[in-house]
DNA sequence: GTCAGAATAGAACGAGCGTTCAGCATGACT
DNA sequence: AGTCATGCTGAACGCTCGTTCTATTCTGAC
């Protein structure tokens, strides 16, 4: 039990979550496995054991690390959108702010994107939980989707999970494209492309909608 | 100059060459910046040392296996296309072989996709190289598309680059579905998705070639 | 003010990294 | 037969890595 002047709030809790919010950091630029106790020590100015007690391990400073972006990722980009109406609002909302994002991310990257090509063939706790966090974002976006299918506002035939891949290739080539490549024209190839398949998953106007009669064949 | 008995192929050419046929493999699986030089010389039960001196540097080894790379993924997915006649059916024909390869590399990997999040931020020479080289392979994708516009299969209005983008996105989610999340249907999917695409790139029959009247409004 | 415990520093470890260097074969040309 | 470049080894260098251990400083409850 802790008393009233220290209501669970420690030193060492404070200086974790500076520690973490600094790794964040690097990890965006350096990837996870860039992320190392000496760099992060020497940023910080602390001594490098200083830093590793903080963590039981250099693995729990990395999923640590991971818990943290996913955290503020969500907070960003599902949350305020869970304020509009269920349906395409809702979605179109999500998509914005996801594109928002990544197009901020142009200049730091996103971990979840360097981390999948550097977890994807070593087993582990690391890789585990990206693969946790990624699949949880996915399911996000498919019960979105769905809320929108289900207001009839997009096709009912409609797979969700192939709407979640296309948008997912999207966000990855644009990620790829500004970071690598330095393609300046790449955060509106993306909004664009992402209008279009939009679009394309639309349900189209019933007859009852129709202003006039339908053309026959 | 060199004698007949010894016609430009020295021992040392032959040695570096399987050298950098092993180096593909390990790179492919750990990345370019898991390709190690004691790694490598593990594995071909050599010396690291022994290894090391087919190349001035491990940079020089990581773009040597680069341009090999490079070089069998043209002969592959580019070359035999090149066979085919101009215009759409080519244009298929590539990006056939381009999603059969990186429907087989889910199990080795791809280092231009790997090396496009290792080195987005690592100026130096193996991301120059990483660079021209997705560059290059972006405009052959472009020339092929121009093909098919000037052959009118394709819409004169549409942006060559944008269809690049688009297609370069679904091959990144489909390497990512696949190797993070061993995602079953991610192949399917993308074929799926890759034939959406093109078909909504598709020229529009024009009015002569309908078999009656427009309907009017 | 005291004192337990938490927080941090600093040195050291074993391992792996890229790289260098001296030495030992091999084999071709004089 | 002798010479010399080539191909390769094994040991060693300096560095950084994650991690451990000991010692010191600081914090916060009594």
């Amino acid at each position: 039990m802790s008393t009233a002047r220290t209501p669970g709030v420690r030193k060492g809790e404070q200086t974790r979550t500076a520690i973490i919010a600094d790794a964040l950091e690097l990890a965006s630029k350096a990837g996870l496995e860039g992320l190392t106790i000496g760099a992060l020590a020497e940023r910080l100015q602390r001594s490098k054991s200083g830093v590793f007690a903080h963590f039981g391990s250099r693995e729990d400073l990395q999923i640590a690390v991971l818990r943290e972006y996913g955290q503020r990722f969500i907070d960003e980009v599902l949350l305020p959108a869970l304020q509009l109406p269920r349906g395409l609002v809702r979605l179109t909302g999500i998509i914005d702010r996801w594109l928002a994002r990544t197009a901020r991310e142009a200049a730091s990257g996103c971990i979840w994107i360097s981390g999948a090509t550097e977890y994807d063939d070593r087993p582990g706790a690391v890789r585990d939980e990206l693969v946790s966090t990624v699949r949880t974002w996915q399911q996000d976006l498919v019960r979105a989707i769905r809320q929108a299918i289900d207001a009839g506002e997009l096709r009912a035939d409609l797979d969700p999970d192939d709407l979640v891949f296309d948008l997912y290739g999207i966000i990855l080539v644009l990620h790829h494209d500004s970071r690598l490549l330095n393609s300046p024209g790449a955060l509106d190839r993306a909004r664009r492309s992402l209008a279009r398949l939009i679009d394309s998953c639309r349900k189209p106007l019933s007859a009852a909608d129709l202003p006039g009669p339908i053309p026959g064949a």
